[in-house]
DNA sequence: CGCCTATTTGATCTGATTCAAACAATGTGG
DNA sequence: CCACATTGTTTGAATCAGATCAAATAGGCG
């Protein structure tokens, strides 16, 4: 198996979560042309105001996607884990109205959209699995509005920690008991509409309530149902196949 | 002229919005079957849950889709005008994860799901219309993501307000500088994730800065650049063709 | 060591929530 | 035509979750 066999099956696994494949189906994603690159962390992937003409698979490590406002302040939209096509929609969209960055030093594969628009024209039932995947990227996006807007910062970062555990998971990166998830304080904080002092404040107030245990990159969850019931976490939304959708 | 083609016409005319629209391919959107419905304001349209077998098309009046929260909160995730096609997610994600529901009196003609379906595999041109259309409906969501995390209850009520009146010139329903839009102040609370006193306080505190004036539902605005300014409102996130993209 | 980034703590302030109640507009049935 | 429910708006007062300002601490790393 070659190297780029490797990460290629890593996107098949992916889309294998939330649609079935055909064998052939499989083969031609397999086939894609795609030119991997490295990034330390803390990088532009792709930056706002682009416009892309490959999209981007996550291979290893960890990637967000973000915008920055007026004042300098920064919202960040979504996590995206290996397996991930985080800028699918650039696909369709002309440019990038936010951008996407490295969260973690990390491993990515760019594939041009001209191959991929080739093999949806091919197998148009690939196409509908590529929106169906940007679909439930949009219900993710819903759902972390619900945090933004309704949640408390208790309810909000256990809420964030059950859908990377859900979502690690899936990809066979990490159980539901433990994963490890270097996400920094102040991203945290600006994932979830914080100040950073008040998710350090309420991280501590997690840490006694013993739902969650953090020990650097490493998280654990002793006790998922308790975790899933104060963050008020309902996996529908991520539609994944072995969820029953 | 039927009363079908006036309602396909506005299809028509919002998807032109956004991409280029062939004649033939205008013939075909205009053949689509549809059944007409009216609902009286507050209701739920299509409920968190079901399954649908139709898409909804906005004929007249306003709609919003909205999740409901463990405590009883509600978060509105986005409001619709007519010529928009709020559920077209449906399409491809097996049952709804939230509700879509009426904000005024409304009429909506019902599309079938296999119709759009036959429409696109001999279109595929248009498949790809569609797909953007769902594409620019989740950057809207992630707009309205940056005012729940990061703004003033102000600048989220103004952007809210800059968002609908651009959306709606762009439908040929208002101009920027006047607008009806019957939106009560318990419904801008849900959306904007701020209690409805608070929303009622800055509304005034609005009122005073004399960047909006309301008067029950026409909303007009005296001063655009302003108002623009106030809100931290980039209308590139729309994608609208008119206001190039 | 010195530098940098991440975390932690304290003190203070404020935007926003909650509770409570009045008020206005509209519609309904007797 | 009035009594009265209903829904939306407005106001006051008390409280709190979370922001801001300031500074200390801790851990990598060249």
């Amino acid at each position: 198996m070659t190297l780029a066999d490797t990460i290629a099956s890593r996107l098949v696994r992916r889309l294998q979560n939330i649609d079935d494949l055909l064998v052939e189906e499989q083969r031609a994603l397999m086939a894609l042309p795609m030119e991997v690159r490295t990034f330390a962390a803390d990088q532009d992937i792709v930056a706002e105001g682009e416009r892309p003409t490959r999209c981007c698979l996550v291979v290893e490590g960890f990637l967000f996607r973000y915008k920055l406002v007026a004042d300098g302040k920064r919202q960040i939209f979504s996590f995206h884990v290996p397996g991930d096509v985080p800028d699918l929609h650039s696909l369709h969209l002309g440019h990038m109205d936010h951008s996407l960055a490295s969260l973690t030093d990390c491993t990515v594969a760019m594939i041009p959209h001209r191959a991929i628009d080739e093999l949806m024209a091919t197998r148009p039932r690939l196409a509908q699995t590529l929106w169906r995947k940007t679909l439930i990227d949009a219900a993710a996006t819903r759902a972390w509005m619900i945090s933004l807007g309704r949640r408390s910062a208790f309810a909000r970062i256990a809420h964030l920690y059950c859908e990377m555990l859900v979502r690690l998971e899936a990809v066979g990166l990490a159980t539901r008991a433990q994963a490890r998830l270097p996400i920094t304080q102040s991203v945290l904080a600006d994932a979830l509409g914080l100040s950073l002092i008040h998710v350090n404040r309420t991280l501590a107030e997690i840490k006694r309530s013993g739902l969650i245990v953090r020990d650097g990159a490493m998280v654990s969850v002793p006790d998922w149902a308790a975790l899933v019931q104060a963050a008020d976490f309902d996996p529908t939304y991520l539609h994944l196949r072995s969820r029953g959708d």
